[in-house]
DNA sequence: ACAATAGTTGAATAACTGTTCACATATTGG
DNA sequence: CCAATATGTGAACAGTTATTCAACTATTGT
């Protein structure tokens, strides 16, 4: 009992009513790697504090004391997502002292949560 | 070193040395239930087969079956993350006798996936 | 009606992830 | 140096989630 992929493939021709792919239908599919790296990037804004965090630096960079406070969680917790934020490039850092400023890294952030926004307020 | 652009949350002045500014610093943040919204909206497209899912059906309508060959999937899989992607409104289906057509719901979703492929390819 | 095909679904399991806690690091002022 | 402040980090725990497996519904052809 392995696995037994679905029939209605290419060599499908024999008897099943429905049209059949040409070839392995995968012409036009970006690359394995490419829609991996496309879903992780997408799992980074997937939670409801990396939001807020980046909603807090849409306009202003703030310090990680005042993200925390205006989000009413701990500086530790906001510490381990800027970290996340910081590692797919979506936000960038300058030290002031001891205080470290966050910021949005660019533009393209703002489009994407503009985009989504869009969607959801439809 | 003092740069006025930072700015302290208000009730982050228990002792706290960099100054703050009036007001409770959430405004221009959208409301909390939208911003939680948005990161459903994401989380829904953090999943590399959602996304392989997302552009299998990216110019054609393909069956829950054609899916599965082209991702070697079990048919099982695919039809759970469809119900995802449907509750979410992303996809849209219609049936043919046994068989079931889904394709993107509306072009918004193509524009979603174009921005963040943008963004990866950089 | 029956068998075969296409798809759906609930439960279970394994893997992943966000927060907390405690501690570590870094910077400044005295 | 020492104390205080601001932030970073590893481990652990709880909660979430994607896949598999087995059963189920629905539709078609004979």
């Amino acid at each position: 009992m392995e696995e037994k992929l679905p029939v209605c493939q290419p060599d499908c021709a024999e008897g099943h009513g429905h049209p059949t792919i040409p070839g392995d239908g995968e012409e036009g599919m970006p690359p394995e790697e490419i829609l991996y790296d496309l879903a992780e990037l997408y799992k980074i804004f997937g939670d409801s504090t990396r939001i807020k965090i980046l909603y807090a630096l849409f306009d202003e960079e703030r310090c990680v004391c005042d993200i925390a406070g205006l989000l009413h969680m701990s500086m530790s917790a906001i510490s381990h997502q800027l970290r996340v934020l910081k590692q797919a490039k979506l936000v960038k850092f300058r030290r002031a002292g001891r205080t470290v400023y966050y910021a949005l890294s660019d533009g393209h952030v703002r489009t994407i949560l503009g985009q989504g926004m869009e969607h959801i307020c439809e």
